[in-house]
DNA sequence: ATTCGGTTAGTGGTCAGACCATTTTTTTAA
DNA sequence: TTAAAAAAATGGTCTGACCACTAACCGAAT
C-alpha cells in the first residue's frame, strides 16, 4: 500500500482547474467559473473548490472581485513572501544574522549601481531632506534605480523584521555623508563608509 | 472610501496564526491546535480556518495527518511546483528577477567565503557525487558553510520559485569545474566562472 | 501483571445548505 | 428614452452534519 496515497479533494481540484486553464487556453486577466459553477463541472462541494482558490489566491494566480468572479493575474512569485517570511523566520530570528543579510544586501546594491554605467548618483531625490527615516529611504530609493522589483521586497521584508525587534536608530549625520559621498561619485568610499555604520553592531 | 479595505476572514486568520506560533515559540513538527480549538479561539467558522490551513499547506508551511492533527514542517520550497510552473511560464519579466537575485545571492556568498579566513574549500563533501542536481547541492553546502541561517533560506525560497518556472539545467561538466575551482582554493576564478555560467541566460 | 483486542474520543476530510454583501443585469416606471 | 427599482449572479461566511483515520483507554484472556 503506497504511503501518500490519498489524495484530497482540493488537490484534485487545483489540478483539473489547472487543465481547464490549458484546455481554453485563458490567460491574464480572463475570467474563470463561479464557484457553484465549479463545484457542478468538477464534481466537488463548494467548500472544496473555495479550499483550492484560497489556496492558488495566496500563492498570487488568481485574484477574487466579491460579485465579479475569479480572475487569472499577472504571478508575481513574491506575493507571499511576506507570509513566508513570517513562518521561515520564525527559527531564524537573530538580531545578527538580520543585520548581516541586510547589510550585505544594501552593499550589494551599492556595488551593482557602481558597476552599471549609466547610473548617475546626483539624480538622487532631495526628497530625502524631509524623511524620517533616511537610511530606509535612501536604500528605498537605491533598491527602486536597480529596478529589480525582486530584490528590493526582499530586503525590504528583512528591514521590517529589523525595525520590529530593534528600534535603535543611526545618528542622521552618517547618511548625510553618505548620501553626500554618492552623489558625489565616490562609491567606493561610500560603501566602505556603509560598511562602517554597521561595525557598531 | 479605500479600495481594497475589506480582508478576508482567512487572512486575519493566516496573521493569527502566524502570531500563534511566535508566542508559543513553535518550531518545526510541533502540532497547532486542531481546526475545531481554532475555530473557537479565533473567532472564525471551521470553514475559513480551513480555507487558511490548506493555503499554507499548498505553500509547504505546514502538514496535516489524518486523525492526528496539522504540523509545522520545514518549509520546502519544491512543493508546489507543478503547480506554479503551469501557471507561470507567462510573463518572462519576473523569470529574469528570478534569476539575477539568484544569482547575485550565489556570488555574494561565493565572496564572502573568499573573505572568511577560516574557511577551508577542500572541506568540500565529496557527496555531491551521487547529486541529481548539482548546481543547488552545491550551494546549499556554501551558503550551510557560511552560516548564516536566514542567508540560506532566502536563496532557498528563490531557488524553489525558479525551479517551479524553468525546468533548464546547466551542464553537470560545468559545476564540476566550479567545484574544482573552489577546492583548488581559487575564489576569484570561480566567482568569475559562475558568472559566466549564468551569462548564457 | 501482561498482553491482546475492541471501544471511544479526538481529529482532519468532505459535503449540503443557508444567509449576507457586492456587482451586474434585467425589469419597471416616469 | 431614461432613471430608478428589482432580480439575478457571484464571492464571503457560517453552521451542522457525517465519514475516515488515529491514538488512547479499558477490560478480558492469558
Amino acid at each position: 500500500m503506497t504511503n501518500q496515497s490519498k489524495v484530497k479533494v482540493y488537490q484534485e481540484v487545483l489540478n483539473k482547474i489547472r487543465h481547464f486553464i490549458e484546455e481554453h487556453e485563458l490567460t491574464d486577466g480572463d475570467r474563470l467559473p463561479s464557484e457553484r459553477e465549479l463545484s457542478e463541472q468538477l464534481n466537488a462541494s463548494r467548500a472544496s473548490i473555495r479550499e483550492a482558490l484560497r489556496a492558488i489566491e495566496l500563492l498570487g494566480l488568481i485574484e477574487t472581485r466579491h460579485g465579479e468572479g475569479t480572475f487569472l493575474r499577472t504571478y508575481k512569485p513574491y506575493h507571499s513572501v511576506e507570509l513566508l517570511s513570517t513562518f521561515v523566520l520564525r527559527e531564524v530570528k537573530t538580531k545578527h544574522e538580520l543585520l548581516e543579510v541586510k547589510f550585505l544586501l544594501e552593499q550589494l546594491c551599492l556595488n551593482q549601481l557602481l558597476l552599471s554605467e549609466n547610473w548617475d548618483p546626483s539624480n538622487l531625490r532631495q526628497v530625502l531632506d524631509e524623511s524620517n527615516d533616511l537610511h530606509t529611504d535612501l536604500f528605498l530609493q537605491l533598491f527602486q534605480t536597480y529596478g529589480n522589483q525582486l530584490f528590493l521586497k526582499i530586503w525590504h521584508l528583512v528591514t521590517g523584521f529589523i525595525q520590529s525587534i530593534d528600534t535603535s536608530t543611526v545618528k542622521e549625520t552618517h547618511y548625510i555623508e553618505l548620501i553626500n559621498l554618492i552623489k558625489s561619485g565616490q562609491i567606493n568610499q561610500a560603501i566602505d563608509y556603509h560598511a562602517s555604520i554597521y561595525r557598531q553592531f
